[in-house]
DNA sequence: CAACTTTTGGCAACCGCTTGCCGCACCCTT
DNA sequence: AAGGGTGCGGCAAGCGGTTGCCAAAAGTTG
């Protein structure tokens, strides 16, 4: 395989060029401007190409063109299911259009968020932000300087793709409702997550519209570790179903609760929020407000690549929400008989 | 902010340089090689650079030195939990070194596989492969022009971490051997996996070794959704246990055993393999041979970078096996009393 | 104080590729 | 046949850094 040159490095544009018996602009040109050379001199270009083996360098390309062909994407934890879906989704999308995704892990830190927004703004055409953890201000100086789309953090500053999950909410509610119970608890996130702000306010003022009961406890870390205080807390409200942050937390919830003998559903009915792997096997199955993860993954990709695109710019959408829906599975029930003490 | 120059473009050295009054190559060292200059003029530059919200471009910088400080992680499906845990491993890792991760998904195909590998060559400083499907063949000319790991593929000719699935197979057999169990099936995963011959070789000679009936079903895909084929498959062996080629299908298979009334450990035991997210909360709790994933993943990235280190090059290591050891949970138990016909 | 060493900063040549501009052929018109 | 296009390829100036080499300045030494 002839992959490196008389200098014993790759093979550059020089190469191919001194090769065709050309200059290295027409090299340029017939690889990435194809219509702009004769088509003989274009196919000999592209034979010595092949026959060197050669792959042009992204960095130098994108030194003269300015873009860098990759676009990042950070995410608070990839640890967590949640985000695997979105990396799924913007993975395939960025793919298809020729980008490659740089993953970051900001590990739930507004200012290691910052950081890499700071830092890598030169390596990255474009941002996507999911969950960003930044101040609307933050959001607004970095999209000042940058394209930046952002997933569950609604901004005026940036174009958002929000999951309709107070839409959830509310289907979740009517569904508890309608088992019967009264008394419902919201067990909460992260204290610095958008969506849990949204998800607790919905859940309170349609709950106080449809005289139920509500108790809050939290804020917990979104982990199946953090389940078991969660399911403590739930418990000691007396609430006999709990609208969960999210299903990390509802899954580890359900084991604690297994633990101690209190049965879901019979004893307590369990929602959770956004249907990641693992929702539909565990036990019971979990009822969860499903999120189309993986499409707003997608979505964001493309309203980036939009606005990166100098033709549109400015006409792109600037929010997409995504629809949800409750699906419900094993974990709700009909609300316990009411034993007089 | 000062984030932009006169030219109304991001800030360069020379703006740097010539508000500090000082050469770019001087700027160039006071940020990179800060012994080179004088203390004041260092701290003149700096203070200049914050001002302006200087960030040098990694892709400028990487035409000069000819790296690019990221490395690529491929792997076949970024859908599979089993990556997750790597990703997160090498993303970790990389992190720490000052690294950007480069995520791909080659959809389970070598060719894919080979072609990003090529595509790629000058955007990243070495490849991370997972579970490569590529032939010996091809990693051995990938290896000849890059730095190059792989995980769970053994090949003399790159470094390997590979997990010792083989030695968990072992104690798999053991415990289902003492539960009572003569009789077990082998559900395979993909036939390009490598992996995958591996654990039934294991299996085959372990069991013939301990005069234990063997079978085999498959090759499945590794998703859940394989699982209701392979459930159904090994049910029809009349094995009375399965060592199954991953959590995922292992899972998968509970699903449809229980929809089927073939009670789970009762009917049939099922040793799953990864331990992955998901297989300790599914039900019953999956037996499977944990794996330490993650670790694999970072251990995959430190042999990269010492690949890449020229100091101790060659002198790095080019195996490390990755300890296994069996998690015993709920789907394993006792054999079925045999019933005479 | 002269000779010598060390420190420090500047010059300029790259790294690999893109692109505006120029000019040579060649083909059409009228 | 002369003027005007058009197609095609080359020249050379960057893009934003890095770095070898050099020289001036500063510090050492006997």
């Amino acid at each position: 395989m002839a992959e490196t040159n008389a200098r014993g490095s790759a093979p550059t544009i020089r190469d191919v060029a001194a090769l065709a018996g050309v200059a290295t602009s027409t090299v340029s040109r017939a690889l990435s401007n194809p219509d702009r050379v004769n088509r003989a001199t274009r196919e000999r270009i592209e034979k010595v190409a092949a026959e060197l083996n050669y792959v042009p360098s992204s960095q130098a390309r994108g030194l003269s063109s300015g873009r860098t062909n990759a676009i990042a994407l950070l995410v608070p934890d990839v640890t967590n299911p949640f985000y695997f879906d979105i990396i799924r989704g913007t993975q395939n999308q960025l793919k298809a259009a020729g980008y490659t995704q740089l993953l970051v892990d900001t590990e739930e830190s507004a200012e290691m968020e910052a950081d890499t927004l700071q830092k890598m703004q030169r390596t990255a055409d474009g941002f996507i932000l999911a969950a960003s953890r930044l101040t609307d201000t933050q959001i607004l100086e970095a999209a000042a300087s940058q394209a930046i789309v952002t997933i569950n953090r609604s901004s005026a500053n940036a174009p958002t793709v929000v999951i309709d999950t107070p839409g959830a909410v509310v289907q979740a509610l009517e569904h508890l409702a309608s088992l019967g119970h009264t008394r419902i608890c919201y067990v909460g996130g992260p204290a610095s997550s958008w969506s849990n702000a949204k998800r607790w306010k919905t859940f309170e003022e349609e709950s106080r519209d449809r005289g139920l009961t509500t108790s809050r406890v939290g804020p917990f870390t979104p982990k199946t570790t953090s389940g078991a205080a969660a399911a403590d807390a739930a418990a000691r409200t007396g609430a006999t179903a709990c609208i969960v942050f999210n299903d990390l937390l509802a899954i580890g919830m359900l084991q604690r609760l297994r633990e101690r003998g209190i049965r879901v559903p019979e004893d307590m009915s369990i929602v959770g929020c956004d249907d990641i792997f693992g929702a539909d096997f565990c036990n019971p199955p979990l009822t969860t407000m499903a999120s189309p993860i993986e499409q707003a993954g997608r979505v964001a990709v493309s309203m980036l690549l939009a606005q990166l695109d100098p033709l549109n710019a400015g006409s792109s959408r600037r929010l997409a929400v995504m629809p949800t829906h409750l699906t419900v599975r094993g974990s709700t029930g009909p609300a316990p008989v009411q034993h007089p003490e």
